[in-house]
Formats: structure tokens, C-alpha cells, sequence
DNA sequence: TGTACCGTTACGCTGCGTGAAGGTTG
DNA sequence: CCAACCTTCACGCAGCGTAACGGTAC
């Protein structure tokens, strides 16, 4: 009697086998009563018979095109040739979703990397005097009477008007010094407000644009924060323009290059000043 | 003093909206010391300063990149030009993994649904005789000492030694008959052997590959299971002999047109016989 | 008596979403 | 007193994997 029944009906790690899946598979199949064995005997041992290997076979090939289990249950109810149409239509767009998904996921990180080949490139400290051709700045104020909190505020603002497909924050945003408080050793820190360069393509708006002329500009690279360097900044700048017979023709450009992105400690940031000068006649 | 703090720090709510997530996202970070809060006041509420404004724009920015919340806390504890490359690269092999794994998927379910649409045009009942072309079968032999157990392991391991890189079985499975047992009205449905079409390209196993040959075969499309209708088959086939004067050259073939795949009750299961015939001389 | 099966809890994983129940601020 | 904040549980989700602990078949 015992015999026959194991020689009729396989056991769940029998079962298991011939699909090389996991017996804890089927007794969570039956947990959840997609697939239930034909009967189960005195000593609690599950055995299965051929109308379960048939629907286990439905049921693993169906996983295998990761089709979700709900789906499934729905399918062996309401089995049909259309049904199965559809359910494959279903997964298939699914998957075509997944793949436009990773898509543009892969596109993001083809920019971001290639923007972090191309705009970083370890750059030493250095002073230069050097010329930029005009460049269109996009700019939002900030006062002295705004709380840290609304500065960020409008950081974030200004970061979301700039940001463009790809979230990550490719756009470098710098804040604007005014060149007498730099200078004055007294609230030098001062920053009045955010700038990026507009991205050609994108057209904002006209009141917040600014017009960064063609010239001289003499740009200083530095390791670590604008404010840890502000004192030896201002000084380098004194000196260079002196000695190079140059005068200030613009506010302080404060720009970062390496920031919280590379670097958890301030003292690893790199950052950069650029002002516009031109000789003294 | 709570005014100044107020206005200095972003609540969990606050800090959530200028990045567009849930507050519950936050409160999650918080629990799972992947961001926390700058300090907590003594009512329990939580209090977001710039540090954490900039490193949740991290976060926010890789987790839009689906990149996993413990790679992101290893970055953010390590950061560097380095690590942020191999991250972007580490994430880039996953996307293109996924990519792939799900083109797999589409070209699976391409090749099932046209599978499903040449092989299953709801037939009619019908009775035929026709030309077929020599074809090529795989046999697995099965005795009538086998327990019923036995034929399905020989079932699965011819079906898994006829399958090919799609899982699904698009490569149906027969069964023979011998025409003596079939005519006999005694243990008429006792089957042989299970046989499939082999499929041209792939070379199996000489000692179970078998010829079957040219020439006119009897076919008859039924509803219901073979077993079912094994009465009425061997009837019409006796029946449609009689009346063209033909007389059997070959055991019987069993094929399933559709079965478990597409109707629950195999009342609606369809299956065709064929067998091969000559004219009486 | 060993070993190779079988069984049933129950928790872990990922990244939050969704209440429920209750306190705080303005 | 209300509305709009804030908090802490705690469960749910998908699909199993992985012990831990114990019985059973040969």
C-alpha cells in the first residue's frame, strides 16, 4: 500500500529536483496555496501527483520569465490561449520598461562620469591670470537679513531651475562676493548671491541672466573651503594684482570644484575664485 | 533662541520637500543611521542642518540611480574621485546585467507568442488523411513495469534533454501507442514511448532518434484527453480505414495541441492522433 | 544506530508606504 | 479649540533563503 503511493507520487524534494528548484519553493507554494500537494499523509509528508508537476512546470517557467506569482494564480484559474497572450503582452512591456529604466539610468552615468573625467582633473593650487570669453551667468540674490535657512532655500530654488534631465547635480553652483567686502578684512564672507553658468540649450529667466563679459580674469585654485582661506586669498590677490600692475573689475567668483560629492572632510574640498581684472593705464 | 534655531535648521518635513521625498523617508534614513538628523530637541523633533542637506542630496541623487542604500553609506563614509568612479562603474555592470537578463525575457516571450500563434489555431474537430515529409523523432521507451512515477522521470528527462535555451516548452511531447493494444479494446491507451520532433539543429542521443517515414498518415484533431476519447478514436479510425480501403503502417502517434498550458479542465484539452496508412492493394 | 530524508516555526532581506495612536505648535 | 505639524511603534510588500529544532524511513 505504502509502496504503491511512493511509487505513484513524488515527495517535495522529489518534486523539488526535477526542476531544480528548492524544496522550501513548493512548501512556500503551498504556504500560500499556489500549489498545494494532492494529499498529504499521516506523518505530515507532502505528495505530490501528475496534475502538480504539470502546474509546476507552468508555474517555474513563468517564474523563470520573472512573472509575479499573483499573476500566475490568476492565470492557472482562468487558463486560455488569449489569457496567455496577455500575460505574456503584460510581462513584455514590463520588461521594456525595465530596460528603458536602466537605459536611462546608464545614460546618467555615462554623463556624470564623463563629467567627472573631464571637470576634475586633480588640479594643483595655482594662481593664473588668464582670458575667458563672455559667459552667460544665471544668478539668484541673496540677502544679508536672510536666514541660513532661506539661503538654502534659495540654493535649492536656484539648483532646481538650472538641474536639467539628469537629477545628479552636474551643474556647479558658485556664490558671488562683493569685492569691497572682500577686500575690507570685515564680512568678507559675505556672499550676496548663487550663480551657474546657463546651459546654452535652456532659456531662463531673463531677469535672474547676467552677462559675465570677455577679459582678464586672475583665478586662484585652493584646497579647502572659501571661508578656512579667505584671509590667504585676499592677500594672494592683493599681491598678484600689485606686483602684475592690475586692478579688481568685478566681484569675487567663488566656484567649488571638488566638494561633499569627493571629499567628506572641508579640508579636502577644492574650490576656485575667479575676478575680473585688467591693467592699470 | 528657538526662533534662531527654527530658522537655522530644516524640520524631517521640511528637508523632505526640498528634495521631493516622504518624511517617512527620512525618518527611515534616521533609523538606519544613514542620515541623521544635526540634533533632536527635547519635544523628539528632528533638526536637519546644512551637512545633512548636502549629504541627502547625495543620497536622493544615487538612490535615483537605484544604487543600493549600503553601497551609498559606504560612499558617503569614503569619498572620493576614485570610489565615486568605481561606484558609477559597479552600478553601471548592474544596469547592463539587468538589460540583459531582461532582453533574454523578451526574446523568450517572442518566441512562445509566435509559438502559441502558428502552433494552436483553435483547429476544428476534424479527420484527415495527408502527406507528411519524413521527419525525425527522439524516443524515450517507457515499459508497462514502470510505475507511473517512473514515466514522468522519463518524461522530464526527455523533455530536458530536448529543450533548448528557452525554458518554456515550446518543444511539444508525445506519445506512442502500439496499434495491436490500440485495436484491441483491451489496455488500449498503454503507451510505448514518449517522442518528440527533433528539433534540425541539435544532435541527439543516435540510439534514441528514429525515422519516421514519408508518406500518407490518418490524423485526427479531438477535444479531451486521448484516454477520454479513446473509444471513439479507435472507432473513427476503423471507420475512416474501412471506407478509403486503407490499412495501418505504424503504431500510433499521440500529440497534445493544447493542454494544461491553456485549459484547466481537459475536457478542453486538444490533442491530435496520426498514423500511418497505405492503400489495401 | 546512522543518515538522509521529511516537517514546522520564525526571522532576514530591500526600501520604504501606510496606518494608528498620540504629543506639539501657533 | 482646531489645524497642521511632529513623534514612535508596527505591520505589509515579494519570494523565497536560511537556520533551528525535531520527527521519520531505510
Amino acid at each position: 500500500m505504502h509502496k504503491e503511493k511512493s511509487a505513484d507520487y513524488f515527495t517535495a524534494g522529489e518534486l523539488a529536483s526535477l526542476f531544480n528548484i528548492s524544496k522550501q519553493t513548493l512548501i512556500y507554494y503551498d504556504k500560500i496555496k499556489l500549489l498545494s500537494p494532492d494529499f498529504t499523509s499521516a506523518n505530515g509528508y507532502r505528495h505530490y501527483s501528475m496534475k502538480q508537476y504539470l502546474d509546476l512546470e507552468i508555474i517555474v517557467n513563468m517564474r523563470a520569465l520573472n512573472i509575479g506569482i499573483a499573476d500566475i494564480r490568476k492565470y492557472l484559474n482562468c487558463r486560455s490561449k488569449e489569457n496567455f497572450l496577455q500575460l505574456l503582452k503584460t510581462k513584455r512591456e514590463e520588461s521594456e520598461r525595465i530596460i528603458k529604466e536602466n537605459q536611462n539610468i546608464l545614460r546618467t552615468l555615462h554623463v556624470i562620469t564623463n563629467n567627472v573625467h573631464s571637470h576634475t582633473q586633480a588640479p594643483p593650487e595655482y594662481t593664473v591670470l588668464c582670458w575667458y570669453d563672455q559667459r552667460k551667468l544665471y544668478i539668484t540674490e541673496i540677502s544679508k537679513n536672510d536666514s541660513s535657512k532661506n539661503k538654502v532655500l534659495k540654493f535649492v530654488r536656484h539648483s532646481q531651475e538650472i538641474v536639467q534631465s539628469t537629477r545628479i547635480s552636474d551643474k556647479l553652483i558658485g556664490w558671488i562676493v562683493k569685492r569691497d567686502a572682500f577686500f575690507s578684512k570685515q564680512n568678507r564672507a559675505n556672499s550676496t548671491a548663487y550663480f551657474s553658468f546657463s546651459p546654452p540649450a535652456k532659456q531662463l529667466n531673463d531677469s535672474k541672466e547676467f552677462l559675465l563679459p570677455a577679459g582678464l580674469y586672475l583665478e586662484i585654485n585652493f584646497k579647502g573651503t572659501f571661508y578656512q582661506n579667505i584671509n590667504s586669498l585676499a592677500e594672494k590677490c592683493s599681491y598678484f594684482l600689485a606686483i602684475n600692475n592690475l586692478q579688481i573689475q568685478s566681484d569675487i567668483y567663488v566656484l567649488p570644484i571638488e566638494n561633499h560629492w569627493f571629499a567628506e572632510n572641508t579640508d579636502n574640498y577644492r574650490n576656485k575664485i575667479f575676478v575680473a581684472v585688467k591693467p592699470i593705464e
